[in-house]
DNA sequence: TGTTGTTAGTTACAAAACCAACTAATACGC
DNA sequence: GCGTATTAGTTGGTTTTGTAACTAACAACA
């Protein structure tokens, strides 16, 4: 219990988030970067429309919490990559319909693969018992609903 | 336990993590950055400073696990706003000896005060009995050691 | 000693993030 | 319909970060 005068930042729980999050993220963003030369962003993005199919900036904005000139930016890289592709609404003509291509779901598919083996190899390090606990604490933390009232998966 | 093709995004660690991070940094970010126009690199340093004492920039950075560079220009910025002083050492004559200002040292108790609320505040979103688990469980996937091999506070 | 390697810390340049202002299209109220 | 507000998305300029190369001082060992 952190205490004004004694209190570690060892115990400080957004010192201890940052550096769990850093230290996860770290070897798959290494991967993602060397393999693909995507920043988080676009992998967040790409993971998103493999993951949700064809969305538009502002749900992917909405659902993954991310600014939407970090969206943008992100979504011209995966376009240049040919990744993603995108295609102006008929009926609403500010909205841009994303989806990926062949390639980009292929790059999804392994990058999908990729992040479950080492959520698994960071799981592995917390007691059985205390894993889904973990989680839990987590997305209370984060206030992150779960997963139901979302874009339609596929 | 996330599954290539089935796995959401919000079961996947890092991504909680983050999420998790970011939501406990934001207000105490706002703070610091509001009331003492800090970033968050200038927050840590002046937090080792303050909680073990003079340090040199190097057992900062070991300590906290940030890059030298950053170290050095967090300390450059709270030098300019005279929370921090600095001496070279008279028998190494690289190394450089840190520590906090009466105004340092004031900025560090409000802030210490507030971290511990905000603690507080997100802690108390998590069930009492998972508490200590929760902490437990970062320091692992942070690989942070619990505090005992560390520069002597005070 | 003097040559080579290592360590502490800074600087410079490129990459990325942040914030604010912008365009183009739609919705809303009368 | 017409003026105003709102929404989707982009662009530009400023901060911050990341990376690599640099200086200065010490260490080690022939």
């Amino acid at each position: 219990m952190p205490d004004t005068e004694t209190f570690d930042l060892q115990d400080f729980l957004p010192y201890l988030l940052n550096e769990a999050a850093d230290a996860t993220s770290l070897e798959f963003q290494r991967y993602y970067k060397d393999r693909y030369g995507m920043l988080r962003t676009e992998w967040r993005v790409l993971f998103h429309l493999g993951h949700y199919g064809m969305m538009t900036a502002k749900q992917i904005s909405d659902s993954a919490r991310i600014h939407k000139t970090k969206i943008s930016r992100a979504v011209a890289a995966l376009e240049e990559k040919r990744f993603v592709q995108r295609e102006r609404d008929e009926v609403d003509r500010r909205i841009e319909n994303l989806w990926l291509s062949k390639t980009g779901q292929a790059a999804f598919r392994d990058l999908s693969a990729q992040a479950a083996q080492y959520d698994q190899i960071f799981m592995a390090k917390v007691p059985e018992a205390d894993r889904e606990a973990l989680r839990r604490c987590l997305r209370v933390i984060a206030d992150i609903q779960t997963p139901v009232s979302r874009p339609t998966p596929r």
